[in-house]
DNA sequence: CATGAATGAGGATTCATTCAT
DNA sequence: GATGAATGAATCCTCATTCAT
């Protein structure tokens, strides 16, 4: 019980400092309007997080796991690799539509943030398997021969402008879900 | 000292803003940083721009508008809507290259800062010719019918990409920004 | 150090603000200077009043707290109207003379600030009461028919002027105070 | 010519300060609006006034001798000292109502800041004829034997606090005029 | 004399972080 | 662990004053 609230307290503060880092940018959000915020004491928050350089970092973190486990979810499940990459756009830019604040904090960190290099590491973790099937699908000639970072540089790119776009136009979400797809597909096969 | 190297100054201090916001980002740079570098006092930095806020503004338009200029020369004299896409990716992939802190500058501040409304509209002046050659295009049957701001939003993203890997491997500069482009114009096209 | 000596700390704060306030005049007293004399961090002060006008706001009331409720002490027991009067204008000028920094202070904001109005309005309420006597003894007929806010705006300043000759010389303290009581006593009584 | 220029601009900085005094406060008034009100250079007005200190100082004292000089106006004419002191009183509180600027100027420096003693010195030059027959007047036994100088300043807070009145209720000006008078009257005579 | 750009000390305020309770 | 008062370095910005032109 006593655990369960520390856990409770972890994920408030962690979820106030998303709620409120989009609304504000972190750069200019105090860590008193996180803590109040998620109902915490000021001090607390530092009890949880060494400081607000390891929270934004945290933050950062939680974020490309819980996009990277959504991405795979059922990705092997999928055959062709057309399916696999549209199974992964899909299920890109539908979370990035259902979650504006992750979305927008993921790339506002990842852009104008230096993090640190275990997290930069950690974070691409749960998406080497994406990489493995693409380097996969080179090698059966199935999609260009680019780098794969490359590649997997410019879908998340793609994705971020796509949801952009669908958030300033909700009606046409799928159209611009399908339109940038199609761009992609077609840039990388012959 | 009245009449003095005024536009000097101003030069100097943008010059400076750009060149520390590279390397500590906007929001944590001091105004007496940015001062100190461009060899002014504290305040006169806020004779020439009346708050910081203001400053990040005209830093952005600032780089902006070259980038913009620098796009559009050149750009008549081609023929095809291939060749001038192609121009337009070359020049913007080089200049990024060769800019490297205007580059970063201009793509922290866009996409981690507020801009003030009118600089934001200012700031897509330099671009609405791309925007008319693209419709024209579009509705010559030359490239996909899709939205033209997508599609400009996209051109900037995969050159912020591309530029970034070339950066990270100058040797390689040709190559990627062929691929660059060879994946942008195969997307677009049918 | 949590729950401290907080009463404490905001007592000192306002009367440190009170003492340099004097010797200075609050609109040239850095709160730097303010905080120093009270024996607390700069940063301090700002937990205990928002802003530099917010103290001296909270100044000016509480200085006008103690002098109300100082004044109003004992007036009920006093018979007569010429007994309430000489009581208030005795406590008045004696409490001025005894606290000449509060005194200084209190004329000083009222003179050249603008107050908030919420403030203003909660420093009449001590004096209401005097207010009502006056206007009880108007209708008697034994003071002149003059508006009671003209008559306290009076007495206020005949107050101060006494108090400032008293402390240029205290020998003739009572001197004054009683030729100012006679002067208000005749002006305002057939 | 030249002169005349100059003499203009001594006035225009003078009454430029009085105005915008009367509408910030002198201690948060800056220089430069003072300049721009009177339509000249920044550094024009410290070629008339040594410090802004000075420029204060020389306010008062203007505000002050042309006070002294209008209240003198006429002032021999009058036969009784009931008459004279009626004169003076309502010269003082007419020119107030006229002159809100220089007469809330007046009274914010002379009771928020400390004037050089020159000044003050000089300031009271104007008012000695008047002291002069106040105390001609205790002499003849026509008005109580009070010192002379907490006559003057009594005659000066009354009237203050009579034009402020006035000022928040023109219609009633010629009222609250006799009212003040009366007082004072009744006040000093037996 | 007039100008106004340049100066930099000074000042209010913020905020990450600590630590006694 | 939780709290939140205390801290003081850091920051943006102001403004009286100077001085080269």
């Amino acid at each position: 019980m006593a655990r369960a609230k520390v856990e409770n307290k972890y994920k408030a503060i962690l979820d106030a400092a998303i709620s409120v880092f989009a609304a504000h940018g972190f750069w200019d959000t105090p860590t008193s309007l996180i803590s109040k915020t998620a109902g915490v004491a000021d001090g607390t928050l530092f009890n949880y997080f060494k400081t607000k350089d390891d929270l934004i970092n945290e933050v950062y973190l939680e974020i490309k796991k819980e996009l990277g486990e959504r991405t795979l979810d059922g990705l092997a499940a999928k055959d062709s690799i057309r399916e696999k990459m549209r199974h992964v756009w899909n299920t890109y830019v539908d979370w990035g539509v259902e979650n504006p604040d992750k979305f927008t904090v993921m790339h506002q960190i990842g852009s104008s943030y230096t993090l640190d290099e275990k997290v930069k590491a950690a974070a691409e973790t749960g998406y080497l398997e994406i990489q493995r099937i693409a380097s996969e699908s080179i090698a059966k000639g199935e999609i260009r021969d680019y780098p794969t970072d490359y590649l997997g540089a410019m879908i998340d790119m793609q994705a971020v402008m796509t949801v952009q776009f669908i958030r300033q136009n909700r009606a046409q979400a799928t159209k611009y879900r399908d339109i940038g797809f199609e761009i992609l597909w077609n840039g990388v096969t012959r």
